[in-house]
DNA sequence: GTAACTTACGCTTATCGTAACCATA
DNA sequence: TATGGTTACGATAAGCGTAAGTTAC
């Protein structure tokens, strides 16, 4: 295989019609480009340079393989260009997985505010729950994960950048003895009736059962819910209460109202994002992480 | 600029999918690669390859430049098969200067051979007189020079091969009386007139005056030819005698005879086929010089 | 005589391989 | 425990520059 060094020492010969020109404008000296040419003469089994009066003039070969040279190089600064670009985040794309509640809540400013900071850049989303998205994330199929967790992160090569920690409401309806309060302390509602949260809704149910406990009793649970949604028609259809996270509760329903809970007893659930360690210094996922961090702190604010 | 030779670990890492089989398909160690790698990643300033269970996977960037790198290296495939072709003649061109007579007996011969041989080649004719034509060789405006010397060559940086020694003979009237012998010694012609030729007509003049100097005797010119052919003309219509080369009586009229001189007083011109050093090594200067040997040989023999 | 290219030669520097180390399945 | 990747380091060889040699104008 030719080696492009060499070439690109023929090319500038070329171009400058002199080795001489050639040395200045590569930095080298002339015998470095005559040593060059010499040794690519050897490669490539051809005279590529020869005499002409003074100086020096290129054979066919020379030609030929400067002509290539040349195509070979545009191709190479080309390729340094796009680099720059996707460097940049002005190019390529980002694949991000959220868990539903946050795909419909936290994502969508964030997303567009991403895109307006970088408007080449080709963002997909899709819906998964947190381990899936994390092996989606760990077998590269996306580049960013948004996940909820309640034990502690980290420790496993990948980078976790907290959003915000959702806290639980309890859900009432309208004019339910305890939608008088402020806040709610769960052992005061011990004798309702209560909408369970289905087992694929991520890690709600573990989380709310955990603060049932800490508040004392047992809940009697008279439906199941598979969506947040739903829940809410439980509730407001007078069957129960529930405990719902502030990120699904951005459309309530009117005939529903939520309270928070007393502090202490509040179970909540901590959204992250992340990211494998190659990625967590590009553009692209940086403005993408900080887009999120920026519409989790407006939405803890609202 | 980044490096090709980074670039094609990088790539071979892209196609074998590991930095261990990337090292074998090159020939090198796994650390070489590892370090060309990591080389080339400090060169763009991106991650390029992240660890994927106990291999690596490419990031984006590293994709990118792997897909320009292939790229590149097609390019200078193609560039090293093109100049395969070039040496072999079967591309390219071949630009050749020859002088009239050479041009309409020996040259065309010889260059049906060449397109025989290497039908690839892109072949063009002029017709130059021996100094232009040398000049517009060293100018490398032609490739192969055909020209007519008397004295000796070499030892200017070019590379003379010879073709053939094209010997005067004398041109007669039908029924001269010096037609009836076989040749004709030019010291029998003394008491004749003579048809000059013309200046520019190579150095045909000067040729055969020495030879009329040699017999010993100065010629009488009646009228001066510019061209060999109306020279012929001159001597049919019974106006004097002509000294001729061989090379220019290809055709011969039906009124007129030619007769061989005495070897040891016959005037002649050395025919040589001229290149270049550079290209004198090349498939398709050798094809050439050596179809152009191959057609003087026949018309001597002829 | 001068300008340009090439050749010779010593030295710097890049880069390879061996071997030890680390991580993963 | 074995396989694949990276890091450390010594050895090798490629490639540069200086300087002398050669050729053309």
């Amino acid at each position: 295989m030719l080696d492009p060094k060499r070439l690109q020492a023929l090319q500038a010969v070329a171009t400058t019609g002199s080795v001489r020109e050639a040395a200045t404008q590569l930095g080298y000296s002339s015998s470095a480009i005559s040593q060059q040419i010499a040794a690519l003469e050897v490669d490539s089994g051809s005279v590529l340079l020869e005499p002409a009066g003074r100086g020096v003039r290129l054979t066919p070969a020379g030609e030929l393989l400067a002509r290539h040279a040349t195509r070979i190089f545009e191709q190479l600064a080309q390729a340094e260009s796009e680099l720059m670009a996707l460097n940049a985040g002005q190019l390529g794309s980002l694949r991000l997985a959220s868990f539903a509640s946050a795909g419909a809540e936290l994502v969508p400013p964030a997303l567009a505010q991403l895109h307006a900071r970088l408007p080449g850049l080709d963002v997909t989303l899709r819906s998964e729950v947190p381990e899936e998205a994390l092996a989606l994330l760990r077998r590269g199929l996306i580049d960013v994960a948004v996940i909820e967790v309640h034990d502690e992160v980290g420790g496993d090569g990948l980078v976790y950048t907290p959003l915000l920690t959702d806290v639980y409401r309890i859900v009432l309806p309208r004019g339910h003895r305890l939608a008088k309060r402020r806040t709610v302390a769960l052992a005061d509602a011990a004798g309702e009736t209560w909408i369970r949260l289905g087992n694929h809704i991520g890690c709600c149910r573990r989380n709310t059962l955990a603060a049932f406990d800490r508040a004392g009793f047992t809940p009697t649970f008279v439906i199941e819910a598979d969506e947040f949604w739903p829940a809410q028609g439980f509730v407001a259809a007078g069957m129960g209460l529930a405990l719902l996270p502030s990120l699904a509760l951005g459309v309530i329903r009117s005939d529903v109202v939520t309270r928070p809970l007393r502090p202490d007893a509040a179970p909540s659930r901590d959204v992250y994002a992340v990211t494998r360690p190659a990625l967590s210094d590009t553009t692209a996922v940086k403005t993408a992480v900080a887009a999120l961090v920026d519409a989790a702190q407006r939405d803890v604010v609202a």
